[in-house]
RNA sequence: GGGGGCGUAGCUCAGUUGGUUAGAGCGCCGGCCUGUCACGCCGGAGGCCGCGGGUUCGAGUCCCGUCGCUCCCGCCA
């Protein structure tokens, strides 16, 4: 999209707010927008009129605006306005150096008022504090006139288009698959639709369009994209909505790097398109496995230290009992090096709680002091284990050292977020460094300890390395990828399962029987009879990256109407009771409320 | 489901140890103003202190409950 979209002239403009009108001096233009602000000197006023293209100061002066100046003295912020009038190269000490348009007014020899506003709830722009996200999404419509909102969305605008330029280019076909269908395991709570025609019955949103897509893969389009709205039930955070936008992409005939190949020019482009970070290809790549242990999380933000360190071995022989005991029960004793901190002995503690939030049973502090430590827990453990952990976390004089012992999975849940808790708190982020990196070789499965059963990594459709071994899930490989950017994750793919024989073993290993796999999937595995292609893809999160393109804290900032944290949408009231007669339509009968759980 | 933070004028916020008539900035309304651009100057209006209950001679302030917003854990790619 062109800055300036052309305009045809007509009654109400023929040129944009923000346009530069230079090459117009001395000549008419009409303009049309909204009344940004007034300055009312009485016999002389200035209006700074704006619509999305940015702002244009007119200039009303009483000798050539005519009935226009009486007009202009009543105009008040955000009514809707028409004015003509003569472009004029302002003079030098006049010129506004902060405004693109600032060389230059519209002399106004003639104005209609198209719609007067009421005061706005808020401020759209102009005051130096931050109105807050409440007032915003009940105006919604009045904060996307704000230049951040609008800028936003326009990015989002941007970052769309590129996708759909590069994918065209790339010989992918845009096809719309349905958003009533029947729940695909994605593993979170599916958006319920109830039928009318078959009561009783229920649709479910999609939480991505995974299934249809291979199916068309199955179908010969060889290449798909979809700019694709899909739901999931589940509670709301800064970068998780009930509905959110995927990129969803799925190929033919490719293997994993064909996929990764293809996404890393995708991304480029994109970035190159809308003035993202600059990224060498080919990207950074890193195993899932050590992503775990330097960073303890799937999606490692690289854009500082503090990694992981696996202590067990430098305490093989200790006394300590709480150490000792989670080493012979299987666990790990893991720390990290903070560096160099003050901290009072209240953010100690606070470190502590946090960990326990997290679902550590404590946490050991320390700082390195000579060859020991000044810590609560340095004398539990001998000089030897001491000078021995100081050497494995590269400890030096003052540093503050934390270690947690539990299984090896909450040690790294915990030092993996308490890596980030650091990084925040002593502001350890270039925020203008952009670290993209794809997190591969992933386990195809994981033991859900709380049910019992094996759980896919990924989901269910995820084609395994190599021969896989149904007797040993454990062992089992998948041909997945994530993008990671700055420690969010931005999207996920993997090469399918294209043969019903292996699909059939997979849903084995995750506990759905042949009967079940038959009711809930066996149109998939018919399908994959008929004929599939080796097929594999990716979906990203649309938001998200567009969120992070436009440096924003949430992704409720670069989505035009989003849901607050309680999944309500503050403009429309969503959701909503409905009439009595809709209900009766669907054979849904409401436990009153008081009622139900007794 | 759990934990933290917030809720006072249209907006953003302050409000001391529980004390008399609840403040500020911006916005809004009126007046003045011919080069401003967050215009300026003068004047003014505007409050269920989220809601309900309790303690107290007295509650914006303390306690209990509840609702809303938000961040996090769980959950969720």
């Amino acid at each position: 999209m062109s800055e300036f979209p052309a305009l045809s002239p007509n009654r109400f403009r023929d040129a944009w707010c923000g346009q530069i009108l230079g090459d117009r001096v001395d000549s008419e233009a009409r303009i049309a927008g909204w009344v940004h602000r007034r300055r009312d000197h009485g016999g002389l006023i200035f209006i700074d009129l704006r619509d999305r293209t940015g702002l244009v100061q007119l200039v009303f002066n009483p000798d050539t605006a005519g009935d226009a100046f009486e007009l202009a003295h009543k105009l008040r912020a955000e009514d809707v306005l028409s004015a003509s009038g003569t472009v004029v190269r302002r003079s030098e000490e006049t010129i506004n150096p902060d405004l693109p348009t600032g060389e230059f007014e519209l002399r106004v020899t003639a104005a209609e008022l198209l719609a007067d506003a009421e005061t706005p709830p808020f401020q759209i722009e102009g005051f130096s504090g931050e109105v807050g996200e409440d007032a915003r999404l009940r105006h919604r419509y009045l904060d996307l006139r704000r230049e951040q909102m609008r800028d936003a969305m326009i990015l989002r605008h941007r970052v769309t288009a590129a996708m759909r330029e590069f994918l065209d280019g790339e010989g992918f076909l845009d096809v719309e698959t349905p958003v009533l269908t029947r729940s695909t395991p994605e593993g979170a709570r599916d958006f319920l639709v109830p039928s009318r025609l078959q009561r009783g019955s229920f649709y479910a949103l999609p939480q991505s369009p995974q299934l249809f897509k291979q199916l068309l893969m199955v179908a010969g389009f060889e290449r798909y994209y979809q700019i694709a709205r899909c739901f999931r039930d589940e509670d709301l955070r800064a970068d998780r909505q009930p509905d959110f936008t995927q990129l969803d992409i799925e190929m033919s005939f490719v293997d994993g790097e064909d996929v990764i190949d293809l996404n890393e020019r995708l991304l480029t482009h994109v970035f190159d398109r809308v003035g993202g970070p600059e990224v060498e290809l080919p990207m950074q790549r890193m195993c899932y496995s050590e992503a775990m242990g330097r960073f303890g999380t799937d999606r490692p933000d690289l854009r500082f230290g503090l990694e992981l360190v696996d202590l067990g071995d430098a305490l093989g022989e200790t006394e300590f009992k709480v150490f000792r005991s989670v080493l012979e029960g299987g666990g790990a004793v893991r720390g990290l090096n903070a560096g160099r901190r003050e901290l009072p002995r209240s953010e100690l503690d606070g470190l502590i709680s946090r960990a326990q939030e997290l679902g550590a049973k404590g946490l050991v502090w320390a700082f390195r002091e000579g060859e020991g430590w000044r810590s609560p827990t340095a004398k539990f453990l001998s000089e030897a284990e001491l000078r021995s952990l100081n050497e494995r976390l590269d400890a030096e004089e003052g540093d503050l050292l934390l270690l947690v012992a539990d299984e090896r999975r909450v040690t790294d849940a915990v030092l993996g977020q308490l890596r980030l808790d650091l990084a925040e708190r002593f502001d350890l982020i270039d925020e203008s460094e952009h670290r993209l990196v794809w997190i591969v070789d992933w386990p195809l499965f994981e033991w859900n300890e709380r049910e019992g059963r094996w759980d896919p990594l990924h989901h269910p459709f995820t084609a395994p390395a190599g021969d896989f071994d149904p007797e040993n899930p454990g062992a089992a490989r998948a041909q997945a990828y994530d993008i990671v950017w700055n420690g969010q994750e931005m999207g996920g793919g993997s090469v399918r399962i294209s043969d019903a024989a292996t699909q059939s073993a997979v849903f084995a290993t995750l506990g759905i029987d042949a009967e079940e796999a038959e009711a809930r999937f066996g149109f998939l595995l018919e399908a994959l009879r008929y004929g599939a292609p080796p097929h594999g893809g990716i979906a990203y999160g649309l938001d998200r990256i567009v969120q992070r393109l436009a440096g924003a804290d949430s992704i409720r900032d670069v989505i035009a109407f989003p849901k607050t944290a309680s999944g309500a949408d503050a403009l429309t009231g969503a959701p909503a009771p409905v009439e009595e007669m809709q209900l009766k339509d669907l054979g849904i009968s409401l436990h009153k409320r008081g009622l139900a759980g007794h």
